[in-house]
DNA sequence: CTAGTATTCAAGTACTCTATTGAATAGTTT
DNA sequence: AAACTATTCAATAGAGTACTTGAATACTAG
């Protein structure tokens, strides 16, 4: 019997890795760690037929990873706990620590990674505090009004530029979107630096500051 | 660029979550949390033949949760890092409580859950300093052997009835084996507190003990 | 009630994973 | 060198998975 049980709970456990074991359901967590979002939406980021992006959520939920709720026409699925954006911290840790092929990559396409030293979620609460930065949200604008770091300011990739007309020189500036691995932050402090402004990205993305229990601002008109 | 590089990264995540959708890989890295194994003894802890074992262990490896070290004709694997049991620890936290099936089985093989209430890491120190319990080992004796909690003394399941017999009546006993899910520790508090013993069993086992940065004892003719 | 929309279901094909078997390799002992 | 042992490799059958396609369901708006 006790042979028996411990296969089937470790057959249980194995449930949620199968989950886990396929790169564009990691992305459509990735994405729900965000918020709630419908399948659509979720199809349109992730790039998979609608369809297929039905069929691994409904992978995720039967794992126990999502949850989900209908409304009307559409059906919106969310993370089913905090739990499960801790257990895909521990998955990038473990993945980055220990697979080369990870470093590698990270590597190939973030170049001036060194240079893009990362400010952590503490020190940028100290420096927020003092007035001494500003701080910009990089994601979509529908992203940001759904949830964002108090007094950050919405500069979407493409209107980067725009904003950086109007910025005092000399002002710091932190960018931050969707997690660590998030490349839209790279992109926008290679971008900062290149005009010689003083930028640095937030070690992680939203999801992990929502999840660490800091305040969060939402525009209500969402 | 920006998508393809995504896109391998979330594969490369998937590749760890491929290692963790198999419940004997599952078992194995259980039994690794507890320290190096040869190939032989992970074989036959899990019941699988030798053959299925090695490859097993192999696609571990890839994935980054093992390491190997050859000595002589054997070969014993390890975890590679403690992030390794973070992550475990973390599957099982979620599968525990979204996968509703895991509840299931634990209630039925496990009837008398409730009354055997768990101790906490903290209590235990606590409670051993003031002398107040008698902490056992139920594992074999060559996990112990392998390193264990200090002061704890040696009961394998099998030599539970005759140790029982010395022990003066009125101490509290506290067991432990090999992890939140061991069912050996289980099965000593019921076997005592049929005796009408005061038993308990600590929330976790020697590798969650371990990993916390807590002492170990190891006996070194091992 | 009809037309339209978001999602799910069902079936098929190509692909991958698991466990088994027997052979190959690498190291030890005699 | 020959016999032996622990592990790995290679080939295979059977089960499971991913993605596509087209139809079915469930809800809304007119």
């Amino acid at each position: 019997m006790s042979r028996g049980f411990k296969q089937d709970l470790f057959n249980q456990f194995a449930r949620v890795g199968k989950a886990l074991s396929n790169g564009n359901r990691l992305e459509l967590l990735e994405f729900l760690a965000q918020g709630e979002r419908s399948v659509e939406a979720l199809a349109g980021v992730s790039g998979l037929t609608v369809a297929n992006t039905s069929q691994h959520l409904q992978q995720l939920r039967q794992a126990g990873l999502v949850a989900s709720r209908k409304q009307g026409l559409k059906v919106f699925y969310r993370l089913s706990s905090n739990d499960v954006i801790s257990l895909m911290d521990s998955l990038r840790k473990v993945a980055e620590h220990h697979l080369a092929d990870v470093e590698h990559l990270v590597n190939t396409y973030l170049t001036v990674k060194d240079k893009l030293e990362p400010i952590a979620r503490e020190e940028l609460i100290e420096r927020v505090k003092d007035d001494l930065v500003t701080v910009i949200d990089v994601r979509p604008a529908e992203e940001y009004a759904a949830g964002h770091v108090p007094g950050a300011v919405n500069v979407p990739i493409r209107e980067l530029e725009a904003y950086l007309q109007q910025i005092e020189p000399g002002q710091e500036i932190v960018a931050y979107c969707r997690g660590p691995h998030c490349v839209l932050a790279f992109d926008a402090v290679a971008v900062m630096r290149d005009k010689g402004i003083n930028a640095r990205r937030l070690e992680d993305g939203y999801p992990e500051w929502k999840n660490a229990g800091l305040p969060v601002e939402v525009d209500s008109d969402e």
